[in-house]
DNA sequence: GTGAAAGCGCTAACAT
DNA sequence: ATGTTAGCGCTTTCAC
């Protein structure tokens, strides 16, 4: 059913070479005369020619394939996995992450396999795609603090990059973000803007980019002057943020200023003050975390601290390259700064 | 550096047979003594043996592994690329019919290489990876009307199938939703509630889910006898809800009950509502369209129309099966029905 | 029912 | 600089 594709041997009977060459012009070694170079080339043309991956791959050892794995918790049930799967894309940002990793690995022609670890099982299914050479590394997403896979991963010595440092020191690449300083930036304009009682909706504590966005900020406040902040934890989605909000204006009902860890959970604090009737920056200047795409679909546009995502992701493909390719063995890790981005809602 | 993995030899030298046998036992071959095949799985099991995938690609033409194509317009830059990104990803929908999908493939150990195509290049890249064979078919999602990959990939004869029916009678295989029987639910339970103003944020009128729906519910309130409904288009985004309710409501005033044709737009309808005064359902009944995620954490709790996208994302899946092991040849299409679910918001 | 052997398309020594 | 050759690990006739 399927036309017969072109083979090496193909291309070099057309070309009047060995199928040795053809396969050095495809993989750009340079040890060949370049007018046999432009023959070789013209009969890749006039057959259609493409290398096939799998024959390759028998041979290199290499899949040029890399796993994007989503890391959580939660048990094999379907429920929780839909639930899991439902919560991972509803946040704009692994969108960016993924994005940012397309960007980096089309134009080398590798495509990223899917695969989720949300169980044990799945944990050791995608263990073994990576041991058996399905796959050459794993880029991977935790979406909660006490992942099992970073450290699996990190004992079977297989090649992955993490996108934000695993917990418990373990010897691995990863990518980060400033997460302190960026939350200092964001204390700094709700200061500068002449904020006297500022509040926050912080994230998640239980996850490093949480504490971290508290600390930050609280440092940021000390620093001005304000040691004292309420705090409210949410979970960072919309809603958690818009309840989050509603329990700060009870207790302090006289806010003039708040830093929400993320974007989705600004957009509820803003839902609930345009609610409450009070004006944004006017009464209640709010500040959020990320400058993700609702940042700007919000109302009023948000001021908030930029998290480059999509370059993140792009530099995570680029880490896992290079482990790959084994210009570079030991662990490393980059970590991105943030940049404020003032709009309009503080 | 990487642990030399077992292969069929090892096995077979274990199990003191052929190759060949192994083989078969691994593929589940049934002409093999019990006896042996048990001496093969215990040989198996202590190798730790796995099959590796290029090798047996390379002999049976298979790659075990299917595209997940989510298909879209932009350009090539990085920017729009992003932004459509973006914008499918921000999307539950998606989430959920990816979460279906897997839901499939897993057990089965296939997994879905992830693909863009939102620009010419793209899409013939998209065609090549199939067409070398680099994966057996394609799930593709698309996200505009006139996208012109769904007639690439039935031009090629390239096994495919597509989330929703593409546009212009194409012979293709694809799994669709009765939106317009959807929306005459919501009509009918508006109508059941003695709403008596009802007004229809619709979706984008260039894509068939928003015409359909819109058409259904039309026809709905007229059988209810209220032939004329305003309508304002939105483009399935919250923002776009909101904005659309404004409309409505200026125009409008006395409306006491609204479809809106997602539940992202029926929860921006419930923000501008609730910030006009107005209770929900008391006031104005609201039903949406999807039952996604946000049905439940919108407040209220959305009354909406399901539809089962995990269930039609499996079916996806199970339906390109089918066309790649030539099980089922002609064109097929699978239409799932509507059910309503009444929550607090109608 | 089982084994021997050929060969899938490619790369990488090794010759020349 | 180019060609010859030997596999990579697997499935699949074809004999037995």
């Amino acid at each position: 059913m399927r036309h017969e594709l072109p083979t090496l041997e193909d291309v070099a009977r057309v070309a009047g070479v060995s199928r040795a060459t053809v396969s050095r012009v495809v993989n750009g070694v340079r040890s060949v005369d370049p007018a046999l170079q432009d023959v070789v080339r013209a009969a890749i043309e006039r057959t259609g020619y493409a290398p096939n991956r799998a024959a390759r791959s028998l041979v290199t050892r290499r899949a040029e394939t890399v796993a994007l794995v989503v890391s959580g918790a939660g048990d094999s049930t379907e429920a929780a996995q839909n639930a899991f799967t439902a919560r991972v894309f509803a946040d704009p940002f692994f969108g960016r992450v993924v994005s940012g990793v397309m960007g980096f690995l089309r134009p080398r022609s590798v495509h990223p396999v899917l695969m989720f670890a949300e169980s044990d099982a799945s944990r050791q299914e995608v263990l073994g795609y990576l041991r058996h050479g399905n796959a050459d590394g794993a880029l991977v997403v935790s979406t909660y603090a006490h992942d099992p896979l970073p450290a699996l991963l990190a004992e079977a010595r297989l090649p992955a990059v993490f996108f934000a440092r695993p917990a418990g020191q373990l010897p691995v690449t990863f990518v980060d973000f400033a997460h302190r300083d960026g939350a200092r930036l964001a204390a700094g304009q709700l200061l500068a803007r002449g904020c006297r009682r500022v509040a926050t909706v912080a994230g998640p504590l239980d996850i490093a980019a949480g504490q971290e966005r508290l600390a930050g900020f609280r440092e940021g406040m000390e620093r001005g002057g304000q040691p004292c902040v309420p705090v409210a934890e949410g979970g960072f989605t919309l809603d958690s943020g818009a309840r989050a909000m509603h329990r700060l204006l009870r207790e302090h009902p006289g806010i003039d200023g708040v830093f929400a860890a993320n974007d989705l959970m600004a957009q509820g604090v803003c839902q609930v003050l345009r609610e409450q009737g009070r004006r944004i920056p006017q009464d209640v200047a709010v500040v959020g975390f990320d400058d993700s795409s609702v940042a700007v679909t919000c109302r009023p546009r948000l001021t908030t601290v930029r998290q480059p995502v999509e370059e993140m992701g792009a530099e995570m493909a680029r880490l896992l390259q290079e482990r790959i390719e084994g210009t570079r063995t030991e662990p490393t890790s980059t970590i991105f700064d943030p940049e404020l981005v003032v709009r309009d809602s503080a």
